[in-house]
DNA sequence: AGCACGCCGACT
DNA sequence: GTCGGCGTGCTC
């Protein structure tokens, strides 16, 4: 009798989304795990799949079926447990396998082998040698460090003999000195601990915090693990609870996934990771090198590790054992992958912990609406810290309406009240924080003559103007150009700069504070490597009194100095036409608000504004997240919006206008009348145009997620049945409707 | 995804 | 007369 499995071909085609079965020969019997990868004959050519396990009865007559190849890796990449995600993603999201399966290993890991990286490590060539003659001190020193510390680099032996370079190479040339390669791991932390000051000791639990552990740590390694909400206001000290739930589920033998929005934004958080819990832990996030990855994700893998701190992604790590899952500032929106497969870390979170029987920790000071929902119906138990430590009150904020600014004459991005807080800190040698979720000098430009307005002509947006290098740019696409002098349409010289973004802050201060330093963090501020850890260190250690920033400084940053945060306009966000606005923009300032007086000092918020009556910015002045979830939820439940309703979107793009237009509204044709789905639109995307490529989209709400996916899957089969350039992408639970 | 097989325009 | 365009069909 035979043996067989199926295989899913790692092939990104619809027409291969399916199981194929083969023989597996005698040579690979006992040898296949489900997970493995294998190579397969597949029609003329041979291809990798990933085994879906045995098979007793093919599918098709034995002579048909075809033996398995070959495996790929000797040590399979994916676990059955991940392998199972894998396939979840992809139902869950409405994608192939393939895709799925791919999203689970970094790319570098399934194609080429990187090398490993190799250091020459110091041995002496004969320990009883006599050594270098005595009057060459500094290579005697090297001897006497090399027979203590064999095995070190050649920097590594020079530090710990004092002596230079020179009197290593010396003993190498001598031949008392051998150097062997060896293997290390490359430490992604190298540089970026070193550029941040210490961590303070941990201190002893707060009662609050106390009481979240008593609740956490019993479902750690317990029989009734549960999914708990912890709500804890800026600077509470919910990483102290994280840190001491991940410090219980290692004693209990088992390992850890901590998941930040963006690691690279949030060095601090890292390290202090690594200050607790030393070379148990490993990093993940994008700007890891390929070499770099490579190693990390082996050391997980291999159960090297106990604790994966990483971004989104992390939430696939290859963690034997795993115990926790914690998922910090779990409101983020960073958290959504907005490439195929479009996976959401958090619900992917819950059902990994569920599917293993372990606990999650969802944390944040404000928790997205579709935890407070779950929260609500029981579905996750909430936990709060109700104040920040050491008995620091939160910041008192206030707003100020620019419409008053307006009609008193002052026309700078600076209120006056902004003006006056900034001089008083700079007077007392404080630090500020300025926020603006804009980049660049000016957000458009305008002929005052004709109205033109400069646009990119790859998508359907206007283009900012950098003063730093004097350019036009698009922020989404990166197309750049210089600016006009003369406008293009109608010639006349009334050309001018409309819309703040950082860098018009950043003039705007220097001018009203020509004495103050200033630092600015942007994308366009840091653009190379560490540009980020490097700014953060210079405000930290106060060598600047302002720091002007986007949304990257609203995060989590701890700094003892700033006791003044000013929103230079909280209405950016509140504007953009998604459900979600109001949510984004209390998150926000919340958020921003919580950086200041973490220190010492007391804090100060100040938050300029042409909406001051908005729900969503009156609420975030009083740091109320539990009010302003009741009334949205109820303005969620009354408009049908998420979390009341469910929501795939699906987006058709393609370089034909009319094309896109046609197919969105042939999907929308084929899906009305289906039972349990309302289909909104079709219509053009806010983002009618990205990157050269048409965009149309619609919407289908419903009750029951699953009812709505199946819908999704059908438009996916009437969209590849409709020949032409468009392409249909299906977005199940969307955070972003642009 | 590839790579077959399969029927219509401009070249030696 | 042939070389080659890429349309659609199949892969255990």
């Amino acid at each position: 009798m035979d043996a067989y499995c199926a295989v899913a071909v790692d092939l990104a085609a619809a027409g291969t989304d399916r199981p194929f079965h083969y023989r597996v020969p005698p040579a690979l019997a006992g040898r296949l795990d489900r997970g493995q990868r294998v190579r397969v004959p597949f029609g003329p050519r041979t291809v990798v799949g990933w085994v879906l396990g045995a098979v007793d009865q093919p599918d098709l007559p034995a002579a048909e079926i075809r033996d398995v190849a070959a495996v790929v890796d000797p040590e399979p990449l994916l676990t059955p447990e991940l392998l199972d995600l894998g396939l979840w993603l992809a139902d869950q999201y409405c994608c192939l396998r393939a895709q799925a399966l791919r999203a689970l290993v970094p790319a570098d890991l399934r194609h080429t082998r990187v090398r490993p990286l190799e250091e020459d490590r110091l041995f002496p060539a004969d320990p009883a040698a006599e050594g270098p003659p005595a009057s060459r001190r500094a290579q005697v020193r090297a001897w006497q460090a090399l027979l203590e510390a064999p095995g070190l680099t050649r920097t590594a032996l020079a530090e710990r003999a004092g002596c230079g370079p020179e009197a290593v190479r010396a003993l190498l040339a001598a031949g008392l000195a051998v150097a062997r390669p060896m293997a290390v791991r490359r430490d992604p932390f190298a540089d970026v601990a070193a550029a941040l000051p210490p961590e303070p000791a941990p201190a002893s639990p707060t009662p609050a915090q106390a009481e979240a552990l008593a609740a956490i740590l019993p479902a750690v390694g317990g029989p009734r693990p549960e999914a708990f909400l912890l709500h804890g206001v800026t600077g509470s000290g919910k990483t102290e609870v994280y840190l001491r739930a991940i410090a219980a589920t290692l004693a209990a033998g088992r390992r850890a996934i901590c998941l930040v929005p963006e690691i690279a934004l949030t060095p601090q958080t890292a390290a202090r990771f690594r200050d607790r819990f030393g070379e148990g832990v490993a990093v993940l996030h994008s700007g890891l090198g390929e070499g770099e990855r490579h190693d990390e994700w082996w050391r997980i893998r291999r159960g090297q590790v106990g604790v994966v701190v990483g971004a989104r992604s992390a939430v696939f790590a290859p963690l034997p054992d795993l115990g926790l899952i914690v998922l910090d500032e779990e409101h983020e929106g960073t958290y959504k992958q907005e490439e195929v497969p479009r996976y959401h870390a958090r619900e992917v979170a819950l059902h990994r912990a569920a599917a293993l029987g372990i606990p999650v920790i969802l944390g944040s000071a404000t928790p997205a609406l579709e935890s407070s929902a779950a929260a609500a119906a029981g579905r996750l138990r909430r936990l709060t810290l109700p104040a920040r430590v050491l008995g620091r009150s939160l910041p008192p904020v206030r707003v100020v309406d620019m419409r008053t600014e307006m009609e008193a004459g002052n026309r700078s991005v600076l209120s006056r009240d902004l003006h006056r807080a900034l001089g008083e800190r700079l007077a007392r040698r404080e630090q500020a924080l300025l926020f603006l979720n804009r980049r660049g000098y000016a957000t458009f430009v305008l002929c005052r003559s004709c109205g033109y307005v400069a646009r990119c002509p790859r998508c359907a947006v206007s283009l900012g103007y950098h003063a730093t290098e004097s350019r036009l740019r698009c922020h989404y696409c990166g197309y750049s150009r210089r600016p006009p002098t003369v406008c293009p349409r109608c010639g006349s010289h009334y050309i001018r700069y409309f819309g703040s973004g950082t860098e018009r802050v950043e003039a705007a201060v220097r001018e009203a504070f020509p004495e103050a330093r200033l630092l600015r963090m942007d994308v366009d501020t840091t653009g190379t490597k560490g540009a980020h850890a490097r700014i953060y260190g210079q405000f930290r250690r106060g060598e600047a009194d302002v720091l002007i920033g986007t949304q990257m400084v609203a995060k989590g940053w701890d700094i003892a100095g700033v006791t003044l945060v000013g929103v230079v306009s909280a209405d950016t966000a509140l504007n953009l036409p998604d459900f979600r606005s109001a949510e984004r923009t209390f998150q926000l300032l919340c958020q921003v608000s919580g950086r200041a007086g973490r220190g010492d000092l007391p804090g100060e918020v100040l938050i300029q504004t042409y909406n001051p009556d908005h729900p969503a910015i009156l609420a975030a002045c009083r740091q109320d997240s539990d009010a302003f979830a009741a009334a949205e939820l109820a303005a969620r439940a009354a408009a049908g919006w998420p979390p009341a309703q469910q929501l795939v979107r699906l987006v058709v793009s393609g370089p034909d206008g009319p094309g896109v237009a046609a197919l969105a509204q042939a999907v929308a044709r084929g899906l009305r009348g289906e039972p349990g789905v309302e289909v909104l639109g079709p219509s053009e995307a806010p983002l009618a145009l990205l990157r050269g490529q048409h965009r149309w989209h619609l919407a289908l709400r419903g009750a029951r997620a699953e009812v709505l996916r199946e819908a999704a899957a059908h438009a996916q089969e009437l969209a590849a049945r409709v020949k032409g350039k468009a392409r249909l992408a299906v977005d199940v639970d969307p955070q972003s409707m642009l």
